[in-house]
RNA sequence: GGUCCUGUAGCUCAACUGGAUAGAGCAACUGCCUUCUAAGCAGUAGGUUUCAGGUUCGAGUCCUGACAGGAUCACCA
C-alpha cells in the first residue's frame, strides 16, 4: 500500500477512535507539507472542526498524536493552526529507496491494453514548417512517449494535408516561374523550394489584383478573376479529375517537400507509425452524411446543402455537405476518424492541433457522438496555444515566420559558441563535439517549448528566449553529466555502491538526501498525471525540481571525501538514481542527456 | 455582436484543482572554484494575483459584472 493511503487511512481511524466519527476516506486527502514548514504531508483539518468540536490546533494534536502511536513510520509531526505536519522516519525512507533501487523497471507504469492514437504534426505539404509546428510536434511526441510510459498502446499519426488549392498554387507558380529548378539543381531544400512558389505565387498574386484595381474592378472581383488565382483553381479541378500531368507535378512536388519534412523530422527526433494524407481521405465521410440523415442527425436544406443542428448542444448549425454535393474539412475529418477506428481499434484518440480550431473539434466530436460512434467518448481535441513573437502573431506572408529548421541550426550554432566559451570541450573528439551541440540545442529548444502549459499561449524571443541557464534544458543535461561523471569515479575506485549490505548501515538521512528520495518516489504519480492530463509541462517541471534538488545536494555533501564508506556507497546510489530517473523523464520529453558536457 | 480561451514580480512561467507568509528562472546586486564539472550553489531586492463585488473558517483558484489581449463564428482548410 502506498503510504499517503496508509496515513489517510490512519487518520480515518483517528476519527472514528479519538472523535467516535465514521468519515469516508475519500474526503480525507494529504498535500505535500510546504517548504518553509517541517514535514512531508500535511493534513488540513479545518474541514472537519464540525465533527472534532474542538478547535485547530488541538484537532491537530489529536491527530497527530494517534499517528504516532499507530503508525510505525510517522517519526515526528508538528501542527501550525489548522496544519498537521507528518514526518515520517528516515528509516522509512531508505527502505523506499533500497526498494527502488532494486525494482526491475520503476520508470514505467504497468500495462494497461488501452490503445491510443495520437495525430500530430498535420503538416501542409506547400511550405516548411516552422517555430508553431515545433510546439505541435514536440507536444505530440513527447505526448505519446508518456502515454506509453503509462502502459498504454500508443499509434502516433501523422496526417499530411498534401492536397487543395495551397498547393496549387505553389505549383502554378512553379509551371510559371520555376524553369524547371528542382532541390538538386538549386541546393534548396525540397519542402523550402516549394515554399519559395509559394510565397512567389502571392507575390505574383497581388501585383496581379493590383494592377486590376487599377482598371477599375472592384477588390472582391479581382481577387477572384486574377489569372492566377483562376489557374490554380483549374489546376484543383484537373487534380480532381485526375489529370495525368498535374498529377505528375504534383507528386513531383510533394515528393520534393517530404524529403525536405524527413530530414526535419529526423532533426527534430519525432517519428510516425501511421501516416494519413488528405488526397486519400478527402472524399470519405459521404457515406456518413448519408447515414446522418437516415438517423435524422442532419437535414438537408432546399438547395441541397446538408446540415447539423448543434443547437441542443449549445453550438450552431453546421454545414457537412455543399450543395452541389462535395465534401467540406469536417465531412472528411468524419470519415477519417472512421478510418481510423477501422484501422486501430482506438479507444482513444488524441488530436495535437492549434486552439484555433477549437470550435471545429468541438462540433466533430458532437457530430460523431450523435452519430453514436463507439470511439466518440474516447476523443480529445489537445489544444494548444499558439506561439507568438514579439512583434505578435507569426505570418508566413509577412515573413515573420521563424522557420523549424532555421531555428534548430541556429540553436545549434548558440550551443556551440556556448561550450566553447566554457572550454567544456577538452578530451572531445569533433563528432563527439558537434553530437554535444545538436543535443544541448535540441534539448534546450524543447524545454523550452515543453515546460510550459500546452493550452497556454506562449511567447518566443528570438533574441533571449533560449538560455541555457537556470530552468532549461541544459541545466538538467547538465546535472546529468555531473552524476555520470561521480559515477565514472565510484567505477574507477571501485566502490560496490549497489551492495545491499552496506546501504542497509546507512542509519540517518540529511535533508536534501531526504528530498531527493521523496521526489525520486514522487515519479510514478507524476507521470500519471502527465498522462490523464496530457500534460508533458508536468514532466519537464519535475525534472527541473529534481535537478535543482540534486545541484543542491551535490553542492551541500561531500561524497568521496565522506569517511564512512556506507555513505559514500549511499550518495553514488542516490546519484545513480537521481541521473536515471533524469534521463528516464527526459526521454518522455524528446530529450537526451550527455555522459560530459 | 455571439461563443470560447487568457490576464500572477520589469520579462518568461509555476502554484498539487478551495488551504499556511503566492513560488521558480531570466535580468540587477552580494558572496562561493587548489576539494566529485561554477551551464552550479547560497543570499538580497522585486506582488493590492487587471479592477469591482459576492460565496466561506479560508479565494490567484468558484460565481457575477467590468476592463484588456487572443481565437473563432465560411458552401476555406
Amino acid at each position: 500500500m502506498d503510504i499517503s493511503t496508509k496515513i489517510t487511512r490512519s487518520i480515518h481511524d483517528a476519527f472514528t477512535a479519538v472523535f467516535a466519527v465514521e468519515l469516508p476516506e475519500q474526503i480525507l486527502s494529504l498535500q505535500p507539507t510546504r517548504k518553509e514548514f517541517e514535514g512531508t504531508f500535511t493534513f488540513v483539518v479545518f474541514p472537519f472542526l464540525k465533527y472534532t468540536k474542538k478547535s485547530p490546533e488541538q484537532s491537530g494534536q489529536e491527530i497527530g498524536n494517534y499517528l504516532k502511536e499507530n503508525l510505525e513510520e510517522v517519526a515526528t509531526f508538528n501542527v501550525v493552526k489548522g496544519f498537521l505536519n507528518i514526518s515520517l522516519t528516515d528509516h522509512y525512507w531508505l527502505v523506499e529507496f533500497k526498494a527502488m533501487t532494486s525494482s526491475e523497471n520503476p520508470f514505467a507504469l504497468p500495462q494497461t491494453k488501452v490503445k491510443v492514437m495520437v495525430e500530430y504534426s498535420s503538416p501542409n505539404t506547400n511550405k516548411p514548417l516552422h517555430l508553431g509546428h515545433l510546439r505541435n510536434n514536440f507536444l505530440g511526441f513527447s505526448l505519446s512517449e508518456i502515454l506509453k510510459a503509462n502502459g498504454h498502446h500508443v499509434v502516433k499519426s501523422n496526417l499530411v494535408n498534401d492536397r487543395g488549392i495551397h498547393i496549387c498554387k505553389s505549383m502554378v507558380a512553379y509551371q510559371e516561374f520555376g524553369k524547371g529548378e528542382s532541390p538538386e539543381s538549386s541546393g534548396i531544400k525540397g519542402d523550402h523550394l516549394v515554399g519559395k512558389y509559394y510565397v512567389i505565387f502571392d507575390a505574383a498574386y497581388k501585383a496581379e489584383v493590383k494592377v486590376l484595381m487599377e482598371k477599375g474592378v472592384e477588390e472582391e472581383k479581382a481577387k477572384k478573376e486574377a489569372p492566377l488565382m483562376c489557374k490554380a483553381q483549374e489546376m484543383l479541378v484537373l487534380w480532381e479529375k485526375g489529370d495525368p500531368e498535374t498529377v505528375s507535378l504534383w507528386k513531383t512536388m510533394n515528393n520534393w517537400v517530404y524529403e525536405g519534412f524527413d530530414a526535419t523530422y529526423k532533426r527534430m527526433g519525432v517519428d510516425f507509425d501511421q501516416m494519413y494524407y488528405e488526397s486519400d481521405t478527402y472524399l470519405l465521410g459521404k457515406d456518413m452524411v448519408e447515414e446522418g440523415l437516415q438517423k435524422g442527425v442532419f437535414y438537408k436544406k432546399e438547395n441541397g446543402s446538408v446540415w447539423a443542428d448543434l443547437s441542443d448542444k449549445g453550438l450552431d448549425e453546421k454545414l457537412v455537405l455543399r450543395s452541389d454535393g462535395t465534401s467540406v474539412y469536417i465531412t472528411q475529418d468524419m470519415g477519417t476518424a472512421d478510418l481510423k477506428y477501422r484501422d486501430h481499434k482506438n479507444d482513444k484518440s488524441i488530436y495535437v492541433v492549434g486552439n484555433e480550431q477549437d470550435y471545429h473539434f468541438d462540433v466533430l466530436f458532437k457530430i460523431l457522438e450523435k452519430l453514436e460512434r463507439p470511439y466518440a467518448k474516447g476523443l480529445h481535441h489537445l489544444s494548444y496555444g499558439m506561439v507568438d513573437l514579439p512583434s505578435g502573431k507569426m505570418k508566413s506572408r509577412e515573413g515573420t515566420v521563424v522557420d523549424a529548421d532555421d531555428l534548430m541550426a541556429e540553436m545549434v550554432e548558440t550551443a556551440r559558441r556556448h561550450t566553447q566559451e566554457l572550454g567544456k570541450i577538452d578530451g572531445f573528439s569533433e563528432q563527439e563535439a558537434e553530437a554535444l551541440y545538436e543535443i544541448l540545442a535540441l534539448g534546450a529548444l524543447k524545454y523550452f517549448l515543453l515546460k510550459v502549459d500546452p493550452k497556454k499561449r506562449m511567447l518566443f524571443n528570438p533574441e533571449e528566449s533560449i538560455e541555457f541557464q537556470g530552468n532549461t534544458g541544459p541545466f538538467i543535461q547538465y546535472t546529468h553529466a555531473r552524476i555520470r561523471a561521480i559515477l565514472r569515479k565510484a567505477e574507477q575506485i571501485e566502490l560496490d555502491f549497489n551492495n545491499p549490505s552496506l546501504l542497509n548501515k546507512v542509519a540517518e538521512l540529511q535533508e536534501t538526501e531526504k528530498n531527493l528520495i521523496v521526489l525520486l518516489l514522487d515519479y510514478p504519480q507524476k507521470l500519471k498525471t502527465a498522462g490523464s492530463e496530457y500534460s508533458p509541462s508536468l514532466i519537464a517541471q519535475y525534472m527541473f525540481e529534481l535537478a535543482k534538488e540534486y545541484n543542491r545536494f551535490y553542492a551541500e555533501i561531500p561524497i568521496f571525501s565522506e569517511a564512512k564508506e556506507q555513505h559514500r556507497a549511499f550518495r553514488v546510489a542516490l546519484s545513480a538514481q537521481v541521473a536515471q530517473t533524469i534521463k528516464a523523464g527526459m526521454k518522455l520529453l524528446g530529450i537526451e542527456v550527455p555522459e560530459k558536457m
